[in-house]
RNA sequence: GCGCGAUUAGCUCAGGGGUAGAGCGCAUGCUUCACACGCAUGAUGUCGCAGGUUCAAAUCCUGCAUCGCGCACCA
């Protein structure tokens, strides 16, 4: 036992015992041990991320559920990795290359680009795990993974081939969402809904039969309608019925286009006649299928106008086209007027810009095991925690779109397809090839490259990252592994990748290991500001998880985001929580500072000396310890973890420390027998070590320091691996923990008594109790708590007129006050205490009164009622006695 | 539009048919020999609104309001 410095200084420890650990490989998962196996695969981070608040939480519950199950005796596989993140890493690198060379990833080529982005990767990729690290994650890194790794992508061309094979996958030309900026198509979930302030436009096409006559049409996007191919109207729109079959002259470039019915237009919207733009729009597309419309194409793939029939808007940004369109249309008389409108356009996600439909020949997954995936949660195989989660899961499978994964990028697992060289030639590239009328022998489709590659043209396109994540459960552990440790046994992870990821795991999980991926998914809340808004860049109101460790170490930070993070709704970021997070860990560390300045216990064992030896203070705390390890173990099965951090908060700060602390520090002081001190330091050191491994999963660090400093792990042991004991500390001895109870509870009244008589800093005072619980012999015993003065205590005593006095659990306490008693100021006092005794009183008796109370309601709750009534009665009289006494 | 949350002390949040809780903040007093990242004491609430069920509702039910989220969307 070596002495501790003054104050905590939690980094150069935390950093210390994180060598320690990884050194000895506490962190290993052992494939071949007995133990029960437990494992999670991390959500693996974007391999060019930064570590934010989102990620501390979710990694800090990851590492308690680890390490706690590792103290259960289980063996236990936390898997880390990261994720190549295909459009995110591949803009960093881009826009590195045009800020340093001025060059775009054409002009190095793809195989020269990749190599690059694999450097970058290299020299940067790194950071979040050396976070991870900071924070205390036990992780495997010995198995640490990157979804680019070569079995990893061995598994998804494999998994594409067999999904291909089995007619899942299909290449076909569709109208998707198109990011304009990143220059690739885009998954639904990868378009987020944003209200904008909008513009509509209302506006007039002539009619060709009738000069003249107009035909007035509303739209947000004026810009496309050089793509117009019809204008529709609701069949049953009787204003419109007579212009069915008609046609309007579109203005730019000028034509003439059918007026068709159709039953998707809104008779209620705007001017209820559309303009149908099949290129440009979902429902404009599916309307001109319907009707067999012409598509015209006039935007290009990065959002410029795509129309040389006219001049001044071709090529223009489709924002200033939508201007320019508005103004050519009044110029012509044919803008009528222009509305303020609210709508929703979906952004792309990563790129922040309107997303543009657009058709596009693209890979496309009819999703696998989709009834198993929704029977997997719906019957409970896997649960959901919050369980509502469940409801918006069973939703999006229900009306499940098919996948597109394919993405015009380069960095990413490129699709395993090869087309015959003749056939693209002849079209002059990939992008238009029909795949559905490929000869067999046209497409080659393996994880592995043709054995003539030079009769072939691979498909240029990636896969969407996310086509590899689904797979992460599994492709990231050789079969020994899986043997051991799949299905995982928890996932932590955000709701806001539900459908992203999780959903997507479940039915590759099901498709690919014939078993579920996971059996617990917990979903974290979602982090934000002290004043609600989400954490973002712009806004700037993300702290720094590193500068916060910095400030306040890995474990405060850990304990503070931990001990109030809502189970199910958001949490309200504020630096003051780790703040306390730091204050706590200080205080746990000042009680050991405390016991081991008191000197050396004979040993330490753990165990408690012998119940004689013991006051009610040391069976009681024994007694809390062993209540707090049950109460944990409820909180954890239901994956409480704020829960969790309040009682471990609880249990040191105001049992042990206000309270057990406060009460045997008599015992350490030099006056002490050695007998009591020996006794208190026991069970100080059996209650602690057993604390210290509660604690361990949510403070790592300290508590492995405090542990190895004072002697309750053996040089060279670890409080991580140690498992929690399986046998209580105390048994059966709730009459003297009640005991203490009572004694904290009459300290705390002659403690008001002191601060209402302005001599709380006094420690001449004496206070008398009469009427004593016969148990309470020892006078002394509450003096600890009262910091300072001399308690007597008498069977009978007449105190002078006006003393202060209160009724407490262990008899009457009264405080003689020489020169300090005030007659009328202690009648009031006591008036005012009697008041509200007698208010409870009344309160009982009127709910006993109450025939239907006492009739009706469980009997054990109005035995209840009746022993408060009696307890509050006694109180009373006592009360009315002193009074009394007053005059 | 459909669905899901939230609404409790000044703030952040627990709780949950039977005496309203914590931390922070606030007020007052403490350089008490572990800790001022501390100790002690104290003040503070029509538990969003309106109905209903019940002996009893902050808690359960039904509406409503406000805030937030997800899904679907009318150009």
């Amino acid at each position: 036992m070596s002495e501790l410095p003054k104050a905590y200084e939690p980094q150069a420890v935390e950093k210390q015992w994180y060598s320690a650990w990884q050194e000895n490989g506490c962190f290993h998962a052992d494939t071949s041990s007995e133990k029960e196996g437990y494992s999670i695969v991390i959500p693996p981070p974007n391999v060019t991320g930064i570590l934010h608040l989102g990620h501390v939480l979710n990694n800090t519950i990851q590492d308690i559920l680890a390490r706690r199950a590792r103290q259960q005796g289980k063996e236990v596989l936390w898997l880390p990795g990261t994720d190549h993140a295909g459009i995110a890493t591949q803009t960093k690198v881009e826009r590195q290359l045009r800020e340093e060379e001025g060059k775009t990833r054409r002009d190095v080529g793809r195989d020269a680009f990749l190599d690059r982005v694999w450097d970058w990767k290299e020299k940067h990729g790194g950071i979040i795990i050396q976070q991870l690290k900071r924070l205390g994650c036990s992780c495997d890194w010995d198995r640490e993974r990157f979804t680019m790794d070569e079995d990893y992508s061995g598994w998804v061309a494999k998994v594409f081939t067999d999904l291909f094979n089995e007619g899942l996958i299909y290449r076909g030309k569709r109208m998707v969402n198109w990011c304009p900026v990143s220059l690739t198509a885009l998954s639904d979930e990868e378009v987020i809904m944003k209200p904008q302030n909008s513009k509509l436009y209302f506006m007039k096409y002539e009619l060709v039969d009738a000069p003249g006559e107009f035909l007035e049409i509303s739209t947000t996007r004026p810009e496309t309608l050089m793509g117009d191919s019809a204008v529709a109207v609701n069949p049953k729109d009787e204003r419109f019925a007579s212009y069915i079959g008609r046609k309007v002259r579109r203005p730019f470039p000028e034509a003439e286009i059918e007026i068709i019915a159709d039953d998707h237009v809104d008779v209620e919207f705007g001017t209820g006649a559309l303009k149908i733009t099949p290129a440009h729009d979902k429902a404009d597309f599916e309307i001109g299928q319907r009707h067999g419309l012409e598509i015209i194409d006039v935007i290009h793939a990065d959002g410029t106008i795509n129309c040389p029939d006219c001049p001044d808007l071709d090529g223009l940004d489709r924002f200033q086209a939508r201007r320019k369109a508005a103004a050519k249309l009044e110029e012509m008389g044919l803008l009528i007027r222009i509305e303020e409108y609210e709508n929703n356009v979906g952004y792309s996600e990563r790129a922040d810009v309107p997303i543009e439909p657009r058709i596009s020949m693209q890979w496309f997954l009819k999703y696998p095991c989709v009834k198993e995936a929704v029977d997997a949660v719906a019957d409970g195989e896997i649960t959901f925690r919050p369980a509502r989660w469940a409801k918006t899961y069973a939703h999006w499978l229900e009306n499940i779109q098919d996948w597109c994964i394919s993405r015009q990028l380069w960095w990413g697992h490129q699709i395993p397809v090869w087309y015959r060289k003749e056939k693209v030639d002849a079209l002059q590239g990939a992008e238009s090839l029909d795949v559905s009328n490929l000869e067999a022998g046209d497409i080659y489709v393996s994880a592995e490259p043709p054995s003539d590659p030079e009769n072939w043209v691979r498909d240029e396109d990636v896969m969407d990252t996310w086509f590899s994540s689904w797979l992460w459960p599994f492709a990231t552990m050789n079969e020994t592994e899986r043997g051991k440790f799949y299905p995982t046994t928890d996932l932590v992870t955000g709701p806001d990748i539900l459908f992203f990821w999780v959903a997507r795991m479940i039915m590759a999980g099901y498709r690919f290991e014939d078993e579920l991926p996971f059996k617990n998914v917990f979903f974290t809340s979602l982090i934000r500001d002290s004043q609600g808004r989400k954490m973002s860049k712009s806004l700037g109101n993300s702290p720094d998880p590193i500068d916060l460790m910095d400030e306040y170490g890995a474990d405060g930070l850990r304990f503070g985001l931990l001990r109030t993070a809502p189970v199910g709704t958001d949490v309200r970021f504020d630096e003051q929580l780790v703040a306390e997070g730091r204050n706590f860990a200080n205080k746990l560390y000042n009680a050991c500072r405390f016991r081991q300045m008191s000197g050396d216990a004979a040993e330490v064992s753990g165990q408690l000396p012998v119940i004689s030896r013991l006051r009610p203070y040391h069976i009681d705390i024994a007694t809390k310890l062993d209540h707090l390890a049950e109460n944990l173990e409820k909180s954890y099965s239901d994956y409480r973890f704020n829960d969790v951090g309040q009682q471990l908060y609880d249990f040191l700060w105001s049992e042990f420390c206000d309270k057990f602390l406060e009460a045997v520090k008599g015992d350490l002081r030099d006056t002490a027998s050695a007998e009591a001190r020996e006794t208190t330091l026991a069970v100080f050191d059996a209650v602690m070590s057993r604390y210290l491994q509660l604690l361990h999963p949510y403070m790592p660090h300290i508590t492995e320091e405090l542990s190895a400093r004072m002697g309750y792990v053996q040089d060279g042991a670890f409080l991580m691996e140690k498992t929690y004991p399986s046998d209580a500390l105390i048994s059966g001895e709730d009459a003297a923990a009640s005991q203490a109870e009572a004694i904290y509870a009459t300290a705390g009244r002659m403690r008001n008594l002191k601060a209402e008589y302005n001599v709380a800093a006094r420690k001449d005072v004496k206070f008398i109790i009469i009427k004593a619980e016969p148990w309470l012999t020892a006078e002394t015993d509450v003096l600890g708590l009262l910091a300072g003065g001399e308690i007597e205590i008498l069977t009978a005593y007449e105190a002078p007129k006006g003393t202060p006095a209160a009724v407490t659990d262990v008899g009457e306490v009264y405080l003689p006050l020489e020169g300090l008693i005030d007659v009328e100021a202690e009648k009031s006092r006591l008036d005012k205490e009697i008041a509200k005794v007698a208010s409870e009183v009344t309160k009982c008796d009127a709910k006993l009164g109450n025939a239907a109370f006492v009739d009706r309601a469980p009997a054990e709750l109005v035995d209840r009622e009746k022993a408060r009534r009696d307890e509050w009665s006694q109180k009373l009289g006592q009360l009315q006695e002193m009074r009394a006494s007053l005059g």
